[in-house]
DNA sequence: GTCTATAATCAGATAGAC
DNA sequence: GTCTATCTGATTATAGAC
């Protein structure tokens, strides 16, 4: 976990420097590559995990799918919860950029409906890693990870902020705990109705979010004319 | 699993003549040793899938729970996943019979309330194994189990007549299909909103599970006044 | 840092005596 | 049917050459 802040630190430095390879020096070109593979792993591993899961996805799986070793790959992550670790943090980066995309004259409710899209369209893309959330060592290695845990505590409070602004303006429910409503959002991120009416094929993507938009929010009850 | 179903339609049978072992022949006697063999072997596995899932979930703490060897255990049953497919096949019983309890006065969507309630209880009571939707070796297993997909058509028939009597009645949104309404009932008895409002210990089980139904037919948007 | 080759472990399943 | 002891394969992780 030492290993990803600081490659987490370095992308951003690289990022504030001129594009081109060639003119920065010999370090920040091996860090460059340094960095490319280690994206084409996490790259990898996120795909793996979405497809079959933490428990179902092998390490030597990864090594192929990169096209590297297995030593190789222990190198860069020394397990295989690191690894996983690694693509959680990926996918927490990716939606700290998305929240940074929503326009600042949006309602909160506007705001959370959002998200709570892109999120479903990421699982459905088969881009959104799914772990198991009883084992152990996993969430350990979650937890110990400042990357992890500082983008989620981010997340968590931007979506907390605007639950409760949502609340207050007659949009959200005032009479539910905010931390439950961010367990529901949170929850649409591995809602198994997402897989089943993906499955029976009987509906776009478009469809299937907005099925599940609708019973989240409007819930199953008929709505009162 | 034709040890299941053999096993299954001998429990209806014994269960139909007198209650007294002693009355029965010596065969009869030896099936119900068996059976009770069974039945505490199945109410292991149950708890283990429960408390840790089917990955982590190993056939030597489900001898060691129920106190015989792992030999024994494949004696009654062949692999790990026809232990968890049973375990199934129990909760499905369970719910059958449990739907049986529900007064034919009661209105389509009193039943449903209450059949959801119900399954919360059992998640939140650690009762309802939890299997991984991405494992194929389980999924064949279980579809090749007779007895369990009996049970599931069984029930999706009569949850899935209830909801359709629901819509007619206005007490369901009628533009919902069927069947997104079916897996939305499912989920709720592997809804990770009730482990984390377990795990965060600010709530008792009935405020959860009043949470959990509130969001589920109302929805998270503040109802009109 | 990357590789080949190998350790070390764990878990599902089985052999064979009783 | 139940047991002890064992097999078998898969998987995480590492040693050591280059």
């Amino acid at each position: 976990m030492q290993n990803l802040t600081g490659y987490n630190s370095a992308m951003v430095t690289t990022a504030s420097t001129t594009a081109s390879p060639t003119s920065s020096p010999k370090v920040s070109f091996k860090a460059q590559m340094l960095l490319a593979r280690e994206d084409a792993i996490i790259q990898a591993v996120n795909r793996l995990l979405a497809d079959k899961g933490f428990d179902a996805m092998t390490v030597d799986q990864v090594a192929a799918d990169v096209g590297i070793a297995k030593a190789s790959l222990y190198k860069h992550f020394p397990s295989k919860e690191d690894l996983a670790a690694a693509a959680m943090v990926s996918v927490m980066q990716r939606a700290q950029a998305f929240l940074d995309t929503l326009p600042a004259e949006a309602s909160a409710i506007e705001k959370l409906r959002t998200v709570v899209q892109w999120t479903m369209g990421l699982k459905l893309a088969g881009e959104m890693p799914s772990l198991p959330s009883q084992n152990s060592s996993l969430r350990t290695a979650l937890m110990g990870n400042k990357a992890y845990m500082d983008g989620l505590m981010d997340v968590s409070d931007r979506l907390g902020a605007w639950i409760e602004a949502a609340q207050a303006q007659g949009d959200i429910n005032p009479k539910l705990p905010a931390i439950a409503v961010l367990y529901t959002f949170y929850a649409r991120a591995c809602d198994p109705v997402l897989e089943f009416l993906k499955m029976s094929e009987l509906h776009s993507h478009e469809e299937i979010i907005a099925l599940v938009m609708s019973t989240c929010f409007d819930g199953l009850n008929a709505r009162p004319a």
